[in-house]
DNA sequence: CTAAATATTGTCATTTGTACAATAACTATT
DNA sequence: AATAGTTATTGTACAAATGACAATATTTAG
């Protein structure tokens, strides 16, 4: 396979491609998987890992594969965005690419260069350089999608560790809607979220440590087909 | 251009097209905007307005010209929805496509078929015929995410007339919610959206008629703006 | 003028939201 | 072991929103 260089142009009358956005949270901040590209075009740049989807392939398919050729991540839900289709987006020809996003613990998968993907980096959503293409575009829009979504679907759990503690679940919220909350508060409002407590507690703190959540999945999704709850922040 | 018939296969390795969800409100059900096919493939079934995009046309600019080649209507704010790329969805080849929907008053603006299309019906989304492609899939996953769009962004309002009374208001969400609501408790709900009260009063009622409101587009963007409401029913 | 019908407003108990205060539990230091 | 420092967790009091239901108002039809 190389359709990536100056023969693409040949290759199809226009193309289509996928570009996946994988989202982290380490350190208080919600973080954007990049790989640094060793082809033409965009040579060196930062990009969000992506490629051309086969002509037999199903679209989540090749997110999987895309995904896996340029950074080994495998297992992940990946889950459809938009569709970027601006005729000049790609130098070399009509590209239209549809944007995938996942929600990933960053320690729990370990991301590696791989194919033409040069280096894989982490960096803060609020820290992302200039990109290839639209690949600029395409983070920003998704973080919104995320923003919205975390509102009304309780996927932060995907980025927080299986066991959290509240000040952990409360600062993503703080992180991604650029407010601050009062902690009190913020706990009545989970209130109806189903979360195990355990009786385990954090480590290595200089004070006082907090109890261990885990969110209970099964729980949310009996409640769900009840309808006696929906979930909302 | 004629890429719609057995030449398709020839025309383009795989190809991309478009296909627009139009939504209507009429007699208190949510209506889609239908065309009946003259051409091969699925001639003479039902389907929503769709065609391929152009080789160097922009997906929002293929959208409007798609959908006024086949129905004569224009100005339409149309929204991007999902992708759809199943390799077996067209039975000629490759053909992904990108929804697109809209919501406008049945009554302001008058669809006529055109084109290869050779008739436009309205028909409630809950009576929605078997389709052509995929297209019914297409109608459902888009409806599902305009459900969702309404309740946190105030677009019922491009669904209802320009003037309505407050159990106009009421009743669609309670079609699109599928669950009644109390009348008095409705009106405190919606408190800070905001409404123009007219002096005009609903017509040809047998008995008091109804006040009837407008939605103030600006107040609601200077809200937004300065942060003191967000939408959410 | 009256009945029928629906619009609109009001009441009240309950729940939720908000700001802030109080208490509890752990670490580190003396 | 006692104490200070630090954060976790719970509580309190008042304002605001919600939900079920009742009461009143305005119009048409006769």
């Amino acid at each position: 396979m190389n359709m990536h260089n100056s023969d693409l142009k040949n290759f199809f009358t226009y193309s289509f491609s996928l570009d996946c956005v994988i989202f982290g949270y380490q350190n208080g901040k919600i973080h954007v998987l990049l790989i640094k590209r060793s082809i033409e075009p965009y040579e060196n740049y930062w990009a969000i890992p992506g490629d051309l989807v086969y002509p037999d392939e199903d679209l989540p398919n090749a997110a999987e594969r895309i995904l896996f050729d340029l950074t080994r991540l495998k297992n992940i839900e990946l889950h459809q965005a938009q569709t970027f289709g601006n005729p000049t987006r790609h130098p070399q020809g009509r590209v239209i690419t549809n944007a995938y996003f996942a929600l990933i613990r960053i320690d729990e998968f370990k991301a590696e260069a791989s194919s033409w993907a040069e280096e894989v980096q982490w960096v803060p959503i609020n820290e992302v350089p200039n990109l290839a293409f639209d690949h600029n575009l395409i983070v920003n829009s998704t973080y919104e999608l995320l923003k919205q979504k975390l509102t009304f679907e309780p996927i932060c759990f995907d980025l927080l560790p299986v066991r959290f503690t509240l000040n952990e679940f409360q600062q993503l919220y703080e992180f991604a809607f650029e407010q601050e909350m009062d902690k009190a508060n913020f706990r009545k409002k989970i209130k109806y979220i189903p979360l195990v407590a355990h009786d385990e507690k954090q480590q290595n703190v200089k004070h006082r440590p907090a109890k261990l959540f885990s969110f209970d999945e099964t729980l949310y999704q009996d409640q769900l087909k009840k309808g006696v709850y929906q979930f909302r922040m």
